[in-house]
DNA sequence: ATAATTTATACACATCTTATTCACATTTTG
DNA sequence: CAAAATGTGAATAAGATGTGTATAAATTAT
């Protein structure tokens, strides 16, 4: 079991060293970089594992330095959380939308950060993570939905849809994000494109799992 | 905080020496078991925070251990780690199956482990950060309002506005500020607006969360 | 390679929710 | 009390999603 690596991006000093010590201390390989140019290029060198990306910088804002990143495919399974203060208003949302996978607000509370970036980065194993959902279970390398012990075979989209919801029970994913993730950054489709996925997956996996939130997005009921 | 009590399983002496002595250095409490049946004892009588289960035992094996604990709604929140030789591929997952919090490779290396127990145990408080307010609690995640545990979905707009004035308790926003945050710069609406939304809120909510300062605007309450 | 089949997207329209308006009642302020 | 501001109920407009069906694109089988 290799060690992760994780960037650090921050124009705070103090912030970094306070992330540094927690991080180390649980056995994690951390690199920084103080600005988002900076950290674009030790993307390149080093290809972390994960990102923890300050929102509020100066030059580059950390929304537009996920962008480039995400926009890379190379790049596609480095995760990036972002360091949002408090009160920045919907900073949160913007940055799930440009392609975060997480969001801790500051202040930063080592303990939170930990939990948050293990369950993060336990994401990434999920073939082992078999747990199942309300009766559903889903079997990425199989690329199969079990439902109550019968086995679903899921389209290519549909399944990566269902994955996304499911990745993160009771969470709200916006059109958007939905977008990004599963269509891509560049890709263009109807606005009605989602919802017909959706009514599939209705369709094959029941009524009952997926549930719409107005104005919004989409989440899996757990 | 009081300290943690493990309970440690294994029918090996050593092994369990070793844990003993390296749990301890770490201010943690320890207990002993060499094997299933007295595990379950021991679970009755200290009701352990974490046991550290051997998979591989004569009589009753950890998997089997595992399952009758956790069947017990009162067990609930006792954390399990297992303790597996390497390669004895499946038990992992048969073991996270059984309910299994996590497992650890044996040779276990004293720190591993260490920093494994701990964000084990972790996961026992952080997750729930949430703080509320008179009962209140706004879930940004799954665009959700709590109140007093109950869940109340609230539409877009009136979910936007609400977090706002809740993001600075008992300062008032004026009228053209909450205008233009909740609705954007050029977006002229009429200006009963605002006022139909504070009463949607308020009936869903509840009248004494947000006040009305006359000649001013509106602000959440503490 | 071509046909058959499945999957993905599009589109028009139905349906349901949410947002806004408006006329008027009520409250507050000076 | 008059003027200004806010609350209210009902009507309407705007918006978003669901649905049936058609079409395109991609897979798979022949």
């Amino acid at each position: 079991m290799t060690p992760y690596n994780i960037l650090i991006v921050d124009d705070d000093d103090d912030i970094r060293h306070l992330l540094k010590y927690n991080l180390e201390k649980e056995g994690f390989i951390t690199h920084q970089a103080s600005n988002g140019l900076e950290c674009l290029e030790r993307v390149q060198e080093i290809k972390p594992n994960l990102i923890l990306l300050d929102v509020m910088m100066p030059e580059m804002d950390g929304i537009e330095v996920c962008e480039r990143i995400k926009s890379d495919p190379n790049n596609r399974d480095i995760l990036i959380c972002f360091l949002t203060a408090r009160n920045e208003d919907y900073s949160q949302i913007a940055g799930l939308e440009a392609g975060g996978d997480d969001y801790v607000a500051k202040p930063i509370k080592p303990k939170v950060l930990i939990s948050r970036i293990n369950a993060i980065l336990r994401r990434l194993h999920s073939e082992q993570e078999n747990d199942e959902l309300m009766g559903l279970q889903i079997n990425f390398e199989k690329y199969l939905v079990t439902k109550d012990g019968k086995e679903i075979q899921l389209p290519k989209k549909e399944f990566e849809l269902l994955s996304l919801l499911y990745s993160k029970p009771n969470f709200v994913f916006r059109r958007n994000e939905i977008m990004k993730k599963v269509w891509g950054e560049n890709i263009i489709v109807g606005d009605r494109t989602i919802d017909v996925h959706i009514r599939k997956l209705r369709e094959k996996i029941g009524e009952n799992h997926i549930s719409t939130v107005k104005g919004v997005g989409y989440k899996f009921i757990s």
